[in-house]
DNA sequence: AGACTAACCTGAAAGC
DNA sequence: TGCTTTCAGGTTAGTC
């Protein structure tokens, strides 16, 4: 369950073992739909390139090479990116690249059957893996030109949309509010936890139609969200089923939640029992009282 | 176009 | 105890 928040600790903590080093080996798992570029090109077009910089858009990571091309990976339900097997931590801080945490080092986590994607660079340092149970994350590679076009079918990132676009999005829409939230082509990075967070916090049902809020409501719904998003990144994020940081430790977000996975518990604001109910095939908590 | 469904995958948890 | 079923979730292809 990575979200936005996951994926933008994620970006933080693994960029400084991507960018500024060169690509000299590309290890991978069989070919499977995982990979949208075959494991074959994906080591003939990265091996010798340098990666530049390391971007998100929504739950997308993007990582920038020295030829214009972008590696696309998505972390699905279970993907973590993990850096392991450094030979000289002193060697890169050496080299000027900056020096990596030493949390980054001793992550816990340890290569295995689910790890589909290794990547080793020039200076012997700290490897990257992709690791993966369920396989619903994604790896790509996209030419100069394909990225955008790739990018175009997201709408905008959850944190710099305002509350007009959602205001517009949400118009002639008789399917849940929950449900344009999760619509990554309307704003991008909201998954379920979010969405029930942020609805809370604005006192608006997730089953409420979207063609029903008003330009109030949709204020104060993207106020909400903005602030658990940004209040989640700050936190580390959630750590409810699989998500752990790329440094092995915990998020503590999934402590701050108001209503995702408490059905029967009483509300924090007003004692009435938390209910769950299925909306567009997701679960989604909410209170009967303060969302309405 | 929007809305709804099934499929992809695996491990944990619940059911028997 | 051990086998079987159910469930979770992000995305996409397919259908109406």
């Amino acid at each position: 369950m990575p979200e936005l928040p996951e994926v933008e600790v994620t970006r933080r903590q693994i960029a400084p073992l991507l960018v500024n080093r060169r690509i000299v080996s590309v290890a991978t798992t069989r070919p499977s739909y995982f990979f949208l570029t075959p494991p074959r090109t994906l080591r003939d077009r990265l091996l010798g390139r340098i990666v530049v910089g390391l971007d998100r858009h929504g739950k997308y990571l993007l990582a920038r090479l020295d030829d214009g091309q972008r590696l696309l990976l998505h972390l699905g339900m279970t993907g973590q990116l993990f850096g392991a097997g450094a030979t000289s931590v002193r060697l890169l801080s050496a080299t000027g690249r900056g020096s990596l945490s030493p949390e980054a080092q001793a992550t816990g986590f340890s290569p295995d059957g689910h790890t589909h994607l290794r990547l080793s660079f020039s200076d012997g340092g700290p490897q990257l893996f992709f690791r993966d149970t369920r396989k619903f994350g994604k790896v790509q590679l996209l030419g100069p030109d394909e990225a955008s076009e790739r990018l175009a079918r997201l709408g905008p990132d959850a944190l710099s949309v305002g509350a007009r676009h959602l205001y517009a999005s949400s118009r002639g829409r008789r399917a849940a509010v929950k449900t344009l939230l999760l619509d990554q082509s309307v704003l991008a990075g909201v998954g379920n936890i979010y969405a029930d967070e942020a609805l809370f916090l604005a006192g608006v049902r997730p089953s409420r139609p979207a063609r029903r809020l008003t330009r109030p409501d949709c204020v104060r719904l993207l106020r909400s969200l903005k602030r658990v998003l940004r209040r989640s990144i700050e936190t580390g994020g959630s750590s409810i089923s699989d998500y752990i940081r790329p440094d092995g430790s915990d998020g503590a977000y999934q402590d701050e939640r108001r209503v995702y996975d408490r059905a029967h518990q009483p509300c924090q604001r007003c004692g009435t029992p938390i209910r769950r109910v299925v909306i567009g095939q997701r679960s989604s908590h909410f209170c009967p009282r303060c969302q309405r």
